[in-house]
DNA sequence: ACCTATCGATATTTGATAGATATGCCTCGT
DNA sequence: ACGAGGCATATCTATCAAATATCGATAGGT
C-alpha cells in the first residue's frame, strides 16, 4: 500500500463517484478504479458498493475512510515538523549559565527574544557551576552556557566573549569606607587592607585570578579571608561583615541588605567578562539558531550594564 | 511522498547504513540511496549526514523517524480496523427491546454471549415501547429489537419470532384463586368474572388482542379494567388489587411482593412469543453477526423458560 | 604517506506498473 | 425500448523505481 491509495481512496469517498473523483484528481477514470480495486484486494475487505449511479462507503469503507484522512494529517505534521526542526524553528536547547550571568540584563534579554522568536523550540535552562556547565558541555547534556572567565578545560570547546562589564567593590554597610559618597569611584588600593572574600571556583582560574592580579597591578597582595562557593554567597559573607569582594557590576541588581556597592577605579584590567561556551560544530539547528541570536546583538547591546 | 519513502527512511535509520539497509529491504543500495535523497528533495531538508563509514540521523531526520514510525503503525491499525469492520468483529449494534424481553433469559445470555464474542463491537441496549422500536428500526436508529408480538407496521422490516413462552396469569396475594396450590394449572375459565388488568399498546396489536381472544375461546368475553402502559405496570395494578392480569411465563421472575403467579390450563393458544425485528439487507457486518449469534442458537434454547 | 577496503553518489539501462485510450456492460430514467 | 451515465475490462504507453556498472571520498592498516 501506498498514499497514493489512501488519497485516491479519500477522493473518492468525498466524491461517491469514481468518474468525478478522477477528475478531482487529474487523472482517467480506469486507473483510479484500478487503484481503487488493488486497495480493497489488498484489504482484502469491500471499502465501496458500486451502485448503478456511482459509489457508496461500505461500513468498512467509512472506518477505513476517517484513518486513512489522519494518516494523512500526521503525514502533513510529520513533513512539518522536519522543515521545522531543519530551520531551527523546533526542538530542544539546553542553556546553562552560572550564578552571576543572569544578573546582567543581557542575558534574560536575549533568552526572552529567543523564546519570542522560536516559541516552538523547548529552552531549557541550567543554573550551575562554571566547571559543571563545561562538563556538560562535552558530555552533550546542555549546548550552551553562559559562563564568567575563561576556563581551564574549555579545550575542545568554543568560547565567545560576548561583553565585558565593570567590577564593583562590596562593601558591608557599615564599613568606613561604605559612608563616602557612594557614586564616586574608589581607587582599587584603597582596599590594601581588606579582606577579600572571593569566590573560588574548584576547577581553574576563574574571577579569582583576574581580581588577584588586578591587586598585584595597584601595589598590593590582597589578604584573602573565606572563600565561597557560589558568587552570591560571597555577597552574605560581606554582608555578614567578614570582609569585602568585588563582583560584577551587574550583581548591583542584587540589593542585599548589609551591602553597599562603589566603583573602583584605577584598574582598567579589572573587568568581568560575560563568555558565550558551546560545542564546536554538530549542533542542532536550533542551538545554532541560538548561538546565532545570542551573538548578534551581542555587539550592539554590549556593555549597558 | 509515498509510504515506501518512510519504509525505506525508518530502515536507513536504524541500520545507519544505506548498503546494509537495501540488503534488508531486499533491493540494491543505488534505487535506496535514491529514494532518501527523493525524500530530502521532497521535505527540503537533510535528513542523514553522510559519514565515510555509513549514515547518521540529523535532527530533522529523529524528529522525521518518531512521527514516520508513528504512521507506519496507524496505517496497520487502519488496516485491521477495516477488515475487522468488514468481519463485523469491530462497530457498533444498537439493540432495542421491550420491557418484558430481558427478562425471559434467551435475551441476556444471547447478549452476553455476543459480547464475549465481539468485545470490539460497542453494543447499545434501549429499552423502549413496541412501536418506538420499530420506529427505531425504520429510522435505522437501532438495528435489530426485541420485541413480544407481531406489530402492525412492520411492513418492511424482517421479523422472526425466536421462541414462545407460556403465559402465567397474575393474581393479588390475597386473592381466592391464589390460595390453591399454586403449580397446580388454573383453567382459563376460573377467570370468566375476573377484572383484567392488560398491557395497551397504542400502535397495533399485541399481547392483549392474544389474550382476549384466548377468553373468547375459553367461553368469556374478560372484563377489561385499567389498561397500562408497560407490562411492568400492569404488576403494580394487580398487587395492588385492581384485578389480575396475564403475563409471560418469564416474569415469574419478577417476584412483586403482592403478586402471585398461576400457571394456565386449557388454552394452548395463549402463549408469548419472543421476536427479533431487524432491517432486510444492508445491515453492517458486525449487525449480522448480531442476527445469526441470536438465530443460531434460538431453536436449541427454545423454550426452556 | 600510500594503498586498499568500505560505502555512498552518479550514470545508464531495464522492468514493473501507474496511467491513458478504447470499449464493454449494466442500470436507471425517460 | 433506448440512450445516457458510470464502473469494469482490455490493451497500450510512459514513467519511474530498481538493477548494473562505475566513480569518488574517506578511514584505517601497513
Amino acid at each position: 500500500m501506498e498514499l497514493r491509495h489512501l488519497r485516491y481512496f479519500i477522493t473518492v469517498a468525498e466524491e461517491g463517484h469514481i468518474t468525478r473523483a478522477a477528475e478531482r484528481l487529474g487523472m482517467q477514470q480506469p486507473p483510479l478504479s484500478q487503484q481503487i480495486r488493488a486497495l480493497e484486494r489488498e484489504l482484502d475487505v469491500q471499502l465501496f458498493r458500486r451502485k448503478p449511479r456511482g459509489v457508496e462507503l461500505t461500513d468498512a469503507g467509512t472506518a477505513f475512510l476517517e484513518r486513512a484522512r489522519s494518516i494523512l494529517e500526521e503525514v502533513d505534521r510529520a513533513f512539518a515538523t522536519a522543515r521545522r526542526t531543519a530551520r531551527g524553528e523546533q526542538g530542544r536547547v539546553v542553556v546553562g549559565f552560572t550564578g552571576s550571568a543572569p544578573f546582567h540584563p543581557f542575558v534574560p534579554r536575549v533568552i526572552r527574544a529567543f523564546r519570542e522568536m522560536y516559541p516552538l523550540v523547548s529552552l531549557v535552562l541550567e543554573e550551575s557551576g562554571s566547571s559543571e556547565l563545561v562538563q556538560g558541555l562535552h558530555n552533550e547534556d546542555i549546548d550552551a552556557a553562559f559562563i564568567r572567565s575563561p576556563v581551564a578545560d574549555v579545550v575542545g570547546l568554543v568560547v565567545k566573549p560576548l561583553l565585558e562589564e565593570d567590577m564593583l567593590v562590596a562593601l558591608p554597610a557599615g564599613h568606613a569606607l561604605a559612608r563616602e559618597t557612594e557614586d564616586r569611584a574608589l581607587p582599587l588600593s584603597a582596599l590594601a587592607n581588606e579582606i577579600f572574600i572571593l569566590y573560588k571556583r574548584p576547577g581553574g582560574p576563574g574571577l579569582y585570578d583576574t581580581i588577584i592580579t588586578a591587586c598585584r597591578g595597584a601595589g598590593f597582595s590582597p589578604r584573602v579571608g573565606q572563600e565561597a562557593p557560589r558568587i552570591i554567597s560571597t555577597l552574605n559573607l560581606v554582608a555578614a561583615g567578614l570582609g569585602v569582594s568585588v563582583v560584577p557590576a551587574s550583581l548591583r541588581r542584587l540589593q542585599m541588605d548589609g551591602v553597599v556597592y562603589r566603583r573602583l577605579s584605577g584598574s582598567a584590567e579589572l573587568k568581568a567578562p560575560l563568555i558565550l561556551a558551546c560545542r564546536p560544530g554538530e549542533n542542532s539547528a536550533a542551538v545554532q539558531r541560538f548561538l546565532d541570536l545570542v551573538q548578534r546583538p551581542a555587539e550592539s547591546v554590549a556593555s549597558d550594564n
